[in-house]
DNA sequence: TAAACTCGTTACCTTAAGTTAAGAAACGAT
DNA sequence: ATCGTTTCTTAACTTAAGGTAACGAGTTTA
């Protein structure tokens, strides 16, 4: 699928407008720091030891959170369309302990989190948006931690199965296996036992 | 320790200058709103299925948030002295998918999250307040979410104990275990196990 | 075309967690 | 002081995940 601006203006203002309403005015002003940036599958956007300032909002694509534990990769979340990423440890301006990168092309908002005061001061919704978006952040990490650990990775990977069938389509096992906190050789065995228990 | 209420406003007040100054005349709002509760140890703040529009703030005691799954309680968080419980999905007006109790005698500031909108108006600086501390609350969340998901239940232990070396005297084994997502036996063996590789 | 690489699967063995059951220790209430 | 409840530990057995290695199918590269 190809995206001209528009439509890509319009993918934003849609999440947006879950929030809160926007008058033109104010619609522009966000449209207006809006920065679109295209990154190539492989992309790292950012590494461990870096700063990150930036928050992203995907418009197409996928990118992926991961961390590097003695060589290997432990993957802890993955974000699609309409979906925003903010990089947990930016507001402490510590240097980040992940990594993240694009599993397949992708269409990025990239969004640095440089907050202008005065634009909260004249625009107060927006100030009230960002308030929005973060506590229904927070309440929706919240209640996916709560599923993960009250659930056994066979029912992780049931649940994933339910909730989001798109990423078991388009991510490698490998990297679902890391999410779902297991090795990718025991999620080939568990979806055998699975098949064999469906039969 | 006794807490009268000059104290109990102190620590509150302590709390939010973490994240804005706020005038006199902000504060004593604020203070207006906070309704301080005692609660004996065992009390249920909140069942499954119940409408949850309390957040709660702890001045003294520990609180504890866990589902029940089959007859068995899976305990997911732990809040003591200083720290708030923001219960995810109270926004959304859906009924609690989990259960809230005391597990001390504990003193919490209960504030209904029917957040006056009048009052962001008048004074925008408690909406920048309540976003601080959302954003905060969320990106300690997505690291504790991460912190958990890339360890072993041997290292969430080893962790916790670094971390929060407090919840493990006063916290029952039982509850801990679960907390790691493991059974009491598999803490008592995973205990004994350690004490052998340390000598 | 051949070699290299990626990704998923299978097998064998080890390790640790779950289950069930029983008993010991600590704590509270009468 | 005693009874009963709560909490923690231990043990024997079962289940499933981790580690390592090897194989094969599909892609990419040379």
């Amino acid at each position: 699928m190809q995206l001209n601006n528009d439509k890509m203006d319009q993918i934003l203002l849609n999440f947006l407008a879950r929030y809160v309403i926007l008058s033109e005015e104010e619609q522009n002003v966000i449209l207006e720091l809006a920065i679109f940036k295209s990154f190539r599958k492989g992309t790292i956007l950012l590494k461990e030891g870096q700063l990150s300032k930036d928050a992203y909002f995907v418009l197409q694509g996928c990118i992926r959170c991961y961390y590097i534990v003695d060589t290997e990769e432990k993957t802890t979340a993955f974000y699609t369309e309409s979906e925003t990423f903010n990089p947990p440890g930016a507001l402490n301006h510590t240097p980040s302990e992940y990594y993240v990168d694009c599993l397949e092309d992708s269409i990025l908002i990239v969004a640095s989190s440089e907050t202008d005061e005065e634009l909260f001061v004249k625009y107060p919704v927006l100030e009230k948006l960002c308030r929005l978006v973060s506590e229904d952040l927070h309440s929706k990490s919240q209640i996916a931690f709560d599923n993960f650990k009250i659930s056994t990775p066979e029912q992780r990977y049931l649940n994933l199965l339910e909730i989001r069938p798109d990423l078991a389509q388009r991510i490698p096992q490998y990297h679902l296996a890391s999410y779902l906190g297991i090795t990718p050789q025991s999620l080939s065995r568990m979806r055998k036992r699975l098949v064999r228990k469906a039969s």
